[in-house]
DNA sequence: GGAATTTTTTAGCGATGACTACAAAAATTT
DNA sequence: AAATTTTTGTAGTCATCGCTAAAAAATTCC
């Protein structure tokens, strides 16, 4: 159970860093930063506290690597519509879609993780981690909704981003994918109406 | 400082209760129910555990005053736009304009503390009690809806209290009154061409 | 095989969480 | 004035928080 690919020296690691990050990752986002705590975190990952801080430096340390993985995978919704192209408006669209597809609970877990991991946390730092991962994500929709709208763009952006807070806090309020869904499509068709995009 | 009005037995209180709940509000309201703990909410006060005790019972007790005083003032937006007449439409435009004006941040509050206050909380006895007095938030705008619509009422009651969750969210994030103006404005206008309201 | 390196485990650190036993203090009742 | 009632402050309780010192264990390098 120790056999370790890379030449490095010293013992090798019993566990596995990447799942590690999946756990952390499903225990952060059903119930947030602060109610998840080292030790609870160290069990579930089949570690002792000290090799939990040996590999990751700290609990925010853990936090960094989860948001990375968590912002680079399919709960960047944002990211994923853009891909498969379409207008301004189909983009948008799509990604609210996609997050009343994503939000509903799944293992426990509701709502976006960027947006409600670190609501009312008491740590300073956890909460910049998210506060920048959460910048740069509408940053990412102002940037793009800017090449048809360059003058409504931060407008816009805030509109689209405070659809996505009502349906994360939602959907961790239980709140079903139906109503999810009804919510999205009237916010969608609002981006046409209002907006006058295409 | 020791008189008091009332002719009960015993060493009279040395603090307002009703005082003790408006601060405890404020504490509650500006960084959620499990960052603000017994110690400096005792301090606050001005007295000292266990008097905080005796008088509450334990921190759950007085976090249901708190909330029991929040749904009952101004922070209760639907109560107060009902109050002010007209039709379901201009109610629940109301309802959603009074949040935009309410919810930005003051004196470090922001947003619903109805909504927000237990997110992400580790205590399942506050937050049954502020979800609780969501349910019955959301319970009266459905009710009033379905004067209008009974067979569309929870359908528009969803909208209404996702984009309500949606503007809290924001607010405690540091968006400004204009952007949830805009926000609670576009709502309101798809109450009206999606629902059919007037 | 021995030295160097890295991760592991054991066992705990100090700080803070919600909460309380107990007795003194301050009022009313008799 | 004495008895009763209630609140007060002192000084803790025990559990959990994030985190770590120290040494044993498991690997690679020479």
């Amino acid at each position: 159970m120790t056999t370790k690919i890379s030449g490095a020296r010293g013992r090798p690691r019993t566990f596995d860093v990447d799942r590690a990050i999946e756990t952390a990752m499903g225990l952060f986002h059903a119930r947030g930063y602060d109610a998840v705590g080292v030790a609870e975190l160290s069990e579930a990952l089949g570690i002792k506290p000290p090799s939990f801080y040996a590999a990751f430096g700290n609990k925010a340390g853990l936090f960094e690597r989860v948001l990375e993985r968590y912002a680079t995978g399919d709960a960047n919704v944002f990211l994923h519509a853009r891909a498969q192209g379409g207008s301004t408006a189909e983009v948008l669209e799509r990604t609210l879609m996609r997050a009343a597809q994503l939000y509903p609970t799944r293992n426990g877990a509701a709502g976006c993780l960027v947006i409600d991991g670190t609501r009312n946390s008491a740590d300073p730092d956890a909460r910049a981690l998210a506060s920048a991962a959460q910048r740069a994500g509408r940053d990412a929709v102002r940037d793009f909704i800017a090449i048809e709208a360059p003058d409504r763009a931060e407008e816009i952006a805030d509109f689209v981003v405070i659809t996505l807070f009502g349906m994360s806090a939602a959907a961790r309020n239980g709140v079903g994918e139906a109503a999810l869904r009804s919510f999205a499509e009237a916010a969608g068709r609002t981006l046409r109406r209002e907006f006058g995009l295409t």
